[in-house]
DNA sequence: GCATAACCGCGTACAACGTACCCAGTTGGA
DNA sequence: TCCAACTGGGTACGTTGTACGCGGTTATGC
């Protein structure tokens, strides 16, 4: 019953404040869980492991934490805390989106396990609720609060899309326990078939491309990042655009 | 040594043809784990429970699939042909974005288990390369290989945050274990209190909105891709608008 | 025609997982 | 001072992916 009465995180206090002391804490725990999911990928964050990792017994940490996708929930929301919105209706939204994205970007790069937690269910940690204030305020005074979720919606899936692509294919070996070199070498001849066969044209030239490519990926995803925000520019106001026009090109940071 | 030569599945032969005639198929698995999984989430399509569906024993599915990682990756590529493509380089290229990203969603929305599968590495399936091939065919003849790559990615990042926006807030209850009512009565009481606190101003915007939204789902979806297709129409050259201008609405269909 | 190697389905077994349950020790409020 | 409410954590259970090996089946070389 008073568990029941708690299936949101966020609305379970950490301790009820009667018997002795806790030795540990559910921030402890929660950063030793995202040390070990950058290590060795979310997968590796056991229970145990993670209890090891602060010197406790495994069964203590559900004395902080209901269960293990309650804690995953806690690591995803201490992520957002990661990215820095600090004065962000700063008047310039095109440099406040740039720098959220950046923001997001690199939190994604730092952190790739985020890519697989899903919500089953919408979760309002404080700093994800600090982020939707701050990030939606910078378009908030232009547009209604539908338009607004619809192009913050745009936006976010741009850099998740961006993000998750570039885990995907630069990162995460950690799954198939081979080396890089070693994939490569594997997936080479497979690729290499693909493109001799000559039934994959469009292929090919993806491959092609790929194997010089004439952008880094920080230009690709800034490049990428420009035209949706001039897509998002389309349905500003024109009074918005004061501070950095839309047409004039600004230098790149 | 041959077991490692085959690190990726599509280079393993199904069968090599030798002994007894197998009695099941890697087709047969897969469209029973793909069974499972709609019906009660990609964790409930375990082997065993697979190897039930069909009537086999638990290690038989080994003689076709080297492990449950390369059947999700088979169960991947089996939904990736679902998406209707044919005939795709149309002419009328908004045309056939449309379609596609109609498709694509409506995949996502049947098979929402797809969300939590992550593509630890870019795998080239059939139905995956035949997909690439038509699909980004659509632009090819208007921009570069490396322009259609930037333009595809931000349509299907778009088209895939929509679908996992609508999957995670309006189904996938499987996980929680509880009813749509029971969790709507829970996290009221959690968001009610956020909205109550006043500390949150734009969230409480949102709620109210989302209480009472003016579209429906497949509206706001339709809202959305129109704004990506015309930022896209902008990359390309004037000659290809001519079956659709970009400034007259045509109508919803 | 027949031995044999290469396959088949699958039962058993094991390590690792999340976590229910329990117990001895600790502590703040009465 | 006593006891209820907590603490850390050991043991144990059900479930998971899958390594291994068995007895039966079949295409192939002689």
């Amino acid at each position: 019953m008073t568990d029941a009465e708690y299936v949101n995180i966020w609305m379970r206090p950490e301790r009820p404040a009667r018997g002795p002391k806790p030795v540990y804490s559910r921030a402890q725990i929660t950063e030793a869980a995202v040390r070990i999911a950058d290590a060795e990928g979310l997968e590796a964050a056991t229970m145990r492991r993670i209890a090891a990792e602060i010197g406790a017994g495994a069964m203590s940490l559900y004395r902080y934490v209901p269960s293990r996708d309650n804690l995953v929930e806690l690591m995803a929301d201490r992520l957002m805390g990661e990215i820095d919105v600090t004065g962000m209706p700063s008047g310039d939204w095109r440099a406040d989106l740039t720098q959220y994205a950046d923001g997001l970007r690199a939190m994604w790069l730092r952190h790739p396990w985020i890519a697989t937690v899903q919500r089953s269910l919408p979760s309002f940690g404080p700093n994800q609720l600090l982020l939707i204030e701050r990030l939606m305020g910078v378009l908030d005074v232009f547009v209604s609060i539908d338009e607004n979720l619809s192009l913050v919606a745009m936006l976010n899936s741009y850099i998740e899309g961006a993000a998750r692509e570039e885990i995907s294919s630069a990162g995460e070996f950690r799954r198939s326990g081979l080396s890089e070199s070693e994939w490569m070498a594997r997936s080479y001849s497979y690729i290499d078939r693909l493109v001799k066969s000559g039934e994959y044209p469009i292929f090919t030239k993806i491959v092609m491309e790929a194997r010089q490519p004439h952008l880094s990926r920080d230009d690709q995803f800034r490049y990428g990042l420009r035209r949706v925000l001039d897509c998002i520019a389309t349905a500003l106001p024109s009074t918005a655009e004061s501070p950095r026009p839309a047409h004039r090109e600004g230098q790149a940071r």
